[in-house]
DNA sequence: GCAATGCTTCGGTTACGATCGAAGTATGAA
DNA sequence: TTCATACTTCGATCGTAACCGAAGCATTGC
């Protein structure tokens, strides 16, 4: 016993309904007010105070104070993935929630996973990517190839760019909504700071839909066909 | 709020020490007892009987009646995959445990992870499987090439057999105590079991550490050499 | 300066769940 | 049959943590 390191902090972290909400809202990759988050739990603000203060002890979560607002964060894309792939796991045994809701078609065609897209056009989009030759995949790992990085730079990605930074190009991602993969790294969040750059779609205020105009939507599924 | 799948509840179930506990031991891939869970878990047989029903219920676990004894063992390899990803998470925060305890440098060099090798030796294997051109990784993608096939069907691995199953024949596994990839999937697994089989290594009565005989040690270091 | 807003801290209540003793069920052994 | 082992269920206790009202800081705006 007491082998390794300590999972139940951060599953009892985790493991409180509001707390997870709120982890959830977050995982939309916008900065949040503790009021936002404490309407997100469906608590008061004093009690969402502690909430956020736990999470911050705990390493989940980053503040930056900005007047009189403090904004919340993920710590980082760790504690994302973390999110997500306790989600996929979550939906894969059942465990939704009781009631689908409305706003559940939009989240399941395309959402924000912390900062690139997920759902049906997340999944659409890495498909076709793999099958156009411009993103080599073995198993689970992705690669940009030549072609793709020219591809790219047709549509105003520069990859030269996101090289720089530290941060992984390429990962994969596991969707919750689809089970398959989408795409994550610094090339997934340049894709979809593309799109919304050009107003083919634009974020929601208080969920992690996102939402495509007629003509982004057209555009999109142009640029990203399916053969099949 | 009330996006998405529901992780709350199984953040609860991990977020118990005794559960925690309980799951980590489990992670060792050996079936255990109630009582044997129960020890592990620091609680009596009555507390980590409702705990593992509700483990139980929750998907986390699945147990085997035998006799009057009850054996219970996690759910299917994504519990495993959760539990050890939880663990990387953990350990890449700091949430170690209050004290490393005279077991912690064996599960370092080697141990097991579900059904495959784990810790220094486990990352070892992998490295090496990778320079020598025996797997292709790309980012975390694993694919074992040609050569590779070759070289394991002279110690003694049919690959053909292994490919038939529906498992993965190469996964990446993050190891919480090296934070770098080992290998897992079906190929892993047949990879440990050699070993054993050879009369290399042997597990531990009440851990998940594994123990290398002397010339179990020097065979493994010369199959998995590394050029550093 | 004063009021308003955003958030935290304090104090006290409440509820849930972990815990164990004791009793109950099932299987196996004698 | 009787006893022993392995485990579950019941009942009751207890501790902790979630929760909110109220008060206390901090920042902004007037």
């Amino acid at each position: 016993m007491k082998e390794g390191p300590d999972i139940a902090q951060i599953g009892a972290l985790i493991g409180d309904p509001a707390r997870a909400n709120m982890l959830a809202a977050l995982t939309g990759g916008r900065a949040l007010t503790a009021t936002e988050l404490a309407g997100v739990g469906g608590i008061t603000v004093q009690t969402a105070s502690t909430h956020l203060a736990k999470l911050e002890a705990g390493g989940l979560l980053a503040q930056r104070k900005q007047g009189r607002h403090r904004y919340f964060t993920l710590a980082d894309e760790a504690v994302a993935r973390l999110i997500e792939s306790m989600m996929g796991f979550a939906a894969g045994r059942g465990h939704l929630r009781h009631q689908p809701g409305p706003k559940e078609p939009a989240l399941r065609k395309a959402r924000i996973c912390y900062d690139h897209l997920a759902g049906d056009y997340g999944v659409r989009m890495l498909d076709s990517l793999i099958a156009s030759g411009s993103i080599d995949a073995v198993g689970d790992g992705l690669a940009l190839t030549e072609k793709g990085e020219n591809d790219l730079q047709r549509i105003g990605i520069d990859v030269g760019d996101l090289r720089s930074s530290r941060r992984p190009l390429c990962r994969s991602c596991l969707d919750w909504s689809e089970r398959r993969a989408h795409l994550a790294g610094s090339l997934g969040k340049a894709l979809l700071s593309n799109f919304l750059d050009k107003g083919w779609a634009r974020r929601t205020a208080e969920s992690r839909s996102i939402l495509f105009t007629p003509e982004g939507d057209r555009q999109f599924l142009m640029l990203f066909p399916i053969d099949a």
